[in-house]
DNA sequence: TTTGATGCAAAAGTTTTGCAAGACC
DNA sequence: GGTCTTGCAAAACTTTTGCATCAAA
């Protein structure tokens, strides 16, 4: 469903213009998945895909398809944004666990928030669009490691 | 139990030194309470009692303490880092509703995420240490306005 | 042909760093 | 006195913007 020309007709139903650009970051980004890319990333997609492009031309179009909805920024305190492909057909949150030694992300599905929400949107009176969970932590791996150096 | 001698005597066991910029910082940063402080406000803070300091002293502060464990950072996607202070003597989380039209922040005290932390402890093999939860929509105040403008 | 997009370079903004001078213990 | 800290300026980084040129529709 969220497939290349869903996005193109919505940018040319937007006004917004079809360039090879344009086309060639959302294949990157699609091919993707869900992953977490940063803008460097995508820039690096598309040049590897043998289009010289700007930066500030990934950073342009980004910009689009978040308010357009189709991708969300993150934010993993790694020193830039990421973001990642939005679920357009169901509202289907997913956590984030972060590794605070290693930094690997683990993505954990799970939609028992919606008790909470429906309790804040009552007590606090406030219309809830979206969350973000995230879980910090150390990864099994790491915390080996840190057990063998005997690490606090 | 979060007060000033317990920091000043951590930072001299850590083997760090404390001058009157770094007390300054501490002081003001503990008079702030449970707000959500960027760098530069800390910066101002100390100015303001008539303390000239440089911003990377701060920064620099603020980057021991979150070392130390005595403060999180946070992050609203509001172009800086923010901080906040922890409470250390108990986990006590609270969580934070972010309004997406006027960015005010609510806090919401909560520990109802403990069964979910067990869970992940169990199935994803995963020592956790601290979570975050963000909220985003629209406070009543906004989603009025936003009625009466007919918007979306 | 009109309007939006591109790409470069420069600007903006936060955060980090190098280094000589100064302060704490 | 030795080591850590400070403060300044400059650097490093991501992200944004201005503008002339170019291309989609």
């Amino acid at each position: 469903m969220n497939d290349l020309t869903q996005i193109v007709d919505a940018l040319r139903k937007r006004g917004n213009k079809v360039t090879p650009q344009r086309l060639t970051t959302i294949e990157v980004l699609l091919s993707m998945g869900q992953q977490h890319f940063s803008v460097e990333e995508l820039f690096q997609g598309v040049k590897q895909r043998n289009l010289d492009v700007g930066m500030s031309t990934i950073y342009r179009t980004v910009q689009i398809l978040e308010e357009m909805g189709f991708i969300t920024k993150r934010n993993f305190d790694d020193g830039f944004a990421r973001y990642e492909l939005c679920e357009l057909d169901e509202k289907h949150w997913h956590h984030h666990i972060i590794c605070l030694k290693c930094g690997k992300v683990i993505e954990m599905q799970d939609d028992f928030l919606e008790t909470l929400e429906k309790e804040i949107e009552e007590k606090k009176e406030f219309i809830i669009i979206n969350h973000e969970l995230k879980v910090y932590g150390y990864c099994s791996d790491c915390y080996k490691i840190m057990k063998g150096e005997k690490f606090d």
